[in-house]
DNA sequence: CTTAATAGTTAGGCGTTAGC
DNA sequence: GCTAACGCCTAACTATTAAG
């Protein structure tokens, strides 16, 4: 269970509990998607550039965070945030190694490609000693990706010529803290309950503020409804309006901020609890449906073993029984070859 | 003023090794 | 076998700059 519903002071809120540790490999490629989902929403913002002027600007990594939750990737937008700047460090090393030995390839100068090269090797010439192909191929793609938007944008977009323009009404009454939305669809259900491959492509996330992301294949991020927020309070640190830096500063308080109304308050609670005990049953309901998946998948492994085992035992009592037949014959074999013999003996 | 991006630095976990 | 010392790796923290 990653999610703590906390009743202090009368308010139902729900508590992340952030995975610690080190970053899987699975963690970091949906770290790359959620980036990837990240640029192509902004690309789409800033083409709609005649909405959403004067408006709070989003919590990128908030969404990142978001997105990742829904794919079980259980992290903070500090964590996310953290993982992103040492993962692009890395991966710009790499890029600018292997831009260099594509240039000397061409000059008939021998020099290894990262992928070549010993950990020390890389250790000394001052690159990322285990950065996988795999990551640096997802990377390539989301950043070059990332750079061809850019440019298109720029070309295309009157006011919206900044990637990082965050204009979509979607996200405009969006608070500073992270979202759930209030009911959960069936497939989110399933979602929790079976960790999704991240290879696989995705589906963008909406860029309407009133149509719920359309009814989906298996794989999809988990619709976030910027519309009516569910506040989660973050287990590491309080993560609201300051700057990263800030945000990090522990006893600096909690940076909650005092603008709403005690009615705002109530209807906000309200809607929390309600969204809490939803998102309740549901995680429970799909980790009831997670057991029973568990169970079936064993008793599915017993029947393949007896049947293994029945087949084997088939299997002996045929070659016994040919065994059997086959010395019986030699036998037979053997008598009669006798029996001519002294049958066919002279008197 | 804010967020995002970048880079330098620190802290903690973990494996290895030498000494007892 | 135990433990301290060491080095490496990586997450996390901090400062700075750019841009809106």
């Amino acid at each position: 269970m990653h999610l703590m519903m906390d009743d202090q002071g009368g308010n139902n809120a729900v508590t992340r509990e952030y995975r610690k540790g080190n970053w899987t490999v699975n963690e970091t490629m949906v770290l790359i998607e959620a980036k990837e989902m990240d640029y192509e929403r902004r690309m789409k913002r800033s083409g709609d550039h005649s909405e959403g002027r004067n408006k709070p600007t989003e919590l990128r990594w908030k969404w990142v965070e978001d997105y990742c939750w829904g794919k079980c990737c259980l992290r903070s937008q500090n964590q996310c945030n953290d993982k992103w700047d040492n993962l692009m460090r890395d991966y710009k090393k790499v890029r600018e190694y292997q831009r260099k030995v594509a240039e000397r390839e061409g000059n008939d100068s021998k020099q290894r490609s990262y992928w070549e090269m010993e950990k020390n090797e890389r250790k000394e010439k001052n690159l990322p000693s285990n950065m996988l192909r795999q990551i640096y191929d997802r990377l390539e793609e989301v950043v070059e990706k990332k750079g061809a938007q850019t440019v298109a944008a720029t070309a295309g977009g009157g006011g919206g010529s900044d990637p990082n323009i965050t204009n979509l009404p979607y996200v405009m009454d969006r608070p500073m803290v992270s979202t759930f939305q209030p009911s959960l669809p069936p497939l989110l259900q399933h979602q929790l309950s079976a960790p999704i491959p991240a290879a696989i492509p995705l589906p963008l996330p909406q860029a309407s503020p009133q149509l719920p992301p359309p009814p989906a294949p298996i794989i999809q991020p988990p619709p976030l409804s910027y519309a009516q927020p569910l506040p989660t309070i973050d287990s590491d640190t309080s993560e609201h309006s300051d700057s990263p830096a800030k945000r990090r500063r522990r006893g600096g308080g909690n940076g909650e901020g005092t603008s709403g109304t005690a009615n705002n308050i109530n209807e906000v609670s309200t809607a929390i609890s309600r969204s809490a005990s939803i998102i309740a049953e549901a995680i429970q309901a799909s980790e009831e449906r997670e057991e029973r998946r568990h169970r079936d998948l064993l008793s599915f492994h017993e029947r393949r073993l007896k049947i293994e085992e029945s087949k084997t035992e088939i299997n002996k009592k045929g070659m016994d029984g040919l065994v059997d037949a086959i010395n019986k014959l030699a036998n037979s074999i053997f008598a009669l070859a006798s029996h001519k013999n002294q049958s066919s003996a002279p008197k």
